[in-house]
DNA sequence: GCATGTGAATAGATTCACAGCG
DNA sequence: CGCTGTGAATCTATTCACATGC
């Protein structure tokens, strides 16, 4: 299911260079995915392939998108707008994608009113009041780590049902809201892992 | 094994509030993991929890900082130097985790001598060069998708073994470097399907 | 004939449950 | 008695292999 995104990237990069139809080798090829899974994953949202042909690009990338939830623009808050949030506030990929930087908050007195988008950061204190009146789904948490906890139970308690975490710690929330995380420094700290492993035994990566 | 840092976080935190001994079901507690998950993943470092009693936490701080390669500083380098990339350079948590930047790029010359922590930033021209000679391991890529692959080849050729890659594109690398990406949209994407769910059927998040 | 769709086989990760040690 | 360490059981994900349909 993670997959579905990059399928659907490698379908739009397809469908600019005007090919019509894939197989699930091709896409297979493309995305870095074994063809018996990338066929799997898609008979998963229904028997969109045609056997001896593969599938039609631009029919897929309708499916995908509708499944993914991307055929309306998903409206974003930001909380923390340090170096991070603000790389994040102002990244390129976002929009693009149809998610809009809808409001950001920060504590910091001398962050608020810096321009995002169309929005300026507001004090934190406004964030239930303004994330429950923009009616605001997804947010993104870019706090430290002190803070996030609390952040979090705040934007659930203002009506938030999806949460992507940045702060690096374990975050609780209720069962229905959607969690997920990206750790910087683990990502690092897995990277020198090998690292490690292969300045031992004989520089070669398991598996 | 990608669960290792989240266990030396909390162990840190629990090293700085005295404590001097946690039980497998209080690091589970605290990083949001299955007690016999935690227990499995520590028997594979070795025997160092004490039946009756629980794990000591100085002593499995040093196990797995050594276990993750943590007990050296390793040099980092950063390719393309945009809003991600300045976020990321100047992101604290990485030196507080003994990541150090040694070397940063970018193909525009406006970006070109930017101060990113001890160093500056370098023309792409000098990539090889400059990876080789600071023999930096490690590389972040954050640089536009389409320079992505070139980039990756590139370092990979001076020497580079493990790759974090934020640009949104699937990169090949030999056998024997390590590559884990970050894609921030396809994070949102997921959560976005998530949201769409929850629309539809009854509001309930699967699992 | 060629590529999908899918049951069966495999591999991998997680959880259970308890024997064994401090 | 409490908590670790671990075989067995379970669940989930991936891959194989081929019958099916265009």
């Amino acid at each position: 299911m993670a997959r579905l995104p990059v399928y659907l990237r490698a379908l739009l990069e397809a469908a600019e260079s005007q090919t019509a139809t894939l197989s699930s080798e091709a896409l297979a090829d493309l995305t870095g995915v074994n063809a018996a899974q990338v066929r799997k994953d898609l008979s998963h949202l229904g028997s969109y392939g045609t056997r001896g042909v593969g599938y039609d690009v631009e029919f897929l990338v309708r499916q995908i998108s509708r499944q993914l939830g991307l055929t309306q623009d998903r409206r974003v808050a930001i909380v923390g707008v340090g170096n991070l949030g603000q790389a994040l506030a102002r990244y390129h990929g976002f929009p693009a994608r149809g998610f809009r930087i809808a409001a950001a908050f920060d504590a910091d007195p001398a962050k608020v009113g810096i321009p995002i988008g169309e929005t300026r950061v507001r004090p934190v204190e406004e964030l239930v009041e303004v994330v429950r009146g923009e009616k605001v789904a997804i947010a993104i948490i870019t706090t430290p780590p002190q803070v996030a906890q609390d952040v979090a139970d705040r934007l659930v308690s203002a009506g938030v049902t999806s949460i992507l975490n940045f702060a690096p710690t374990v975050l609780r929330v209720p069962g229905n809201v959607a969690l997920r995380k990206v750790d910087l420094a683990v990502e690092l700290q897995i990277l020198s892992y090998y690292e490690q492993r292969s300045a031992l035994s004989g520089d070669a990566l398991p598996a």
